[in-house]
DNA sequence: AACATCCTAAAACAAGTGTAATATTTTTAA
DNA sequence: TTAAAAATATTACACTTGTTTTAGGATGTT
């Protein structure tokens, strides 16, 4: 069905990942690579190293327990690092500090990407979050995690001049274009910009979290200049 | 597969369209609703209001001919708005005005947004363009759309500051961006957030509109601040 | 040792898939 | 009206899909 070239080796992964999480990683990169319904199953099971093609059904119950599991995993693999995060915040003060919680809730995510070498994640999330049309950025899985919630909350706060509606439209698109943003990074030929391409990416990471601090109208109020 | 309960009613579409475009406006909105690999040739010949369910392959040959035509005839509608659109601004000599050419590249896409009672378009788009990982957004299927190519070309030389890699990552995020908007905005339950709700989608373009101007860094150079 | 638990393998199934081939109708042109 | 062309319907087929079922094999505990 016109995608049969796709590098179907299995995953790099050693032995020391357990079956369960080698599913979630080659589903996630599946998934990201030719969308969320356009890998099956077996697909799946076989990128994991797995002659079982029916791991998915044992480990998750069903696809799309396989979709939610994925989610969760790089959700709770976030809330760990926003935990610290938001402990320093608070022990410098700067809770109130708009930027600081907007790196609080997108830093993370670039960690993540940066850590897994097929950067599949912002890939993937991104196309999670535009077919389950969650009314909420923070609508997840049944329980939520704490402190992106919190994060969320707090950045709620500080968006300024703006009804709220708006300002939740407006938190939504600028997390999507956040993932973009990543997803387009690593896909773009970087000898296209020849050689004035600066790889790392916590270098734009400056004016990406400035440029976001915009739309959403944040006033930041401590030591960040609104760009860089 | 648990997507069952979907409208499988016939388009509301009048026997005044013919059958291959009445395959498109299923295709777009069964796609844009499960995805692109979301929805079987079967089901769109039959939203299409066709016992044939070989449509698709005589009309457009195979799958992704449908969604290419989609995109096309998407696409050829709009050119034509923005034909227009040019052909105004250069008369008004608001050529290197920023603001008027991303108004050239946004506002087509809002009228077809409003004249789609279901408001399939720009989840469709968002799903295409996340898919196939055009390096630019003016990227298309064969021949390229002029007007819009133009547009995009007079954008690239008002972004200032930033580094031409920089504006072209950024332009395209602020598409993806704002499509995201367009889909909320009639996805969401308006009671969610009361009568504060401004439903006519016109009123918020100013704001849409303004604060795009800054993660691109754009300078406006006639009446146009930089928000709302 | 035996046991239970967890995981993997393999086979089987009904339903759905894209596509092709052929027949029928409808439209167009002469 | 008649012939050619375009569109729609019908049937068939080989293949893939998700899931279930059944069987086998680790691994660790008592």
């Amino acid at each position: 069905m016109s995608n049969v070239e796709i590098a179907m080796d299995a995953l790099p992964a050693a032995e020391t990942i357990d079956g369960k999480t080698r599913l979630i990683l080659a589903g996630e990169q599946l998934f990201a690579q030719n969308g969320i319904n356009g890998a099956s199953m077996r697909e799946i099971a076989t990128k994991a190293g797995q002659g079982n093609h029916a791991a998915v059904q044992y480990h998750f119950g069903s696809r799309e327990g396989l979709v939610r599991a994925i989610f969760d995993y790089r959700m709770e693999q976030m809330e760990a690092e926003r935990g610290a995060m938001l402990q320093r915040a608070r022990a410098m003060g700067r809770l109130k500090d708009a930027r600081t919680i907007l790196e609080i809730i997108l830093l993370p995510q670039l960690h993540l990407h940066d850590a897994d070498g097929n950067h599949s994640y912002a890939s993937f999330l991104s196309q999670y979050l535009l077919q389950s049309r969650s009314p909420e950025f923070g609508d997840f899985s049944g329980s939520e995690p704490p402190h992106l919630t919190e994060a969320l909350r707090l950045m709620r706060e500080r968006v300024d001049y703006i009804p709220p509606y708006v300002a939740q439209r407006r938190l939504i698109s600028v997390s999507l274009m956040f993932l973009n943003i990543l997803m387009r990074h690593h896909g773009t030929d970087e000898a296209e910009f020849g050689e004035s391409f600066p790889d790392a990416l916590e270098d734009t990471m400056e004016q990406i979290v400035g440029s976001m601090c915009m739309p959403l109208r944040l006033v930041p109020t401590q030591g960040a200049t609104s760009d860089s």
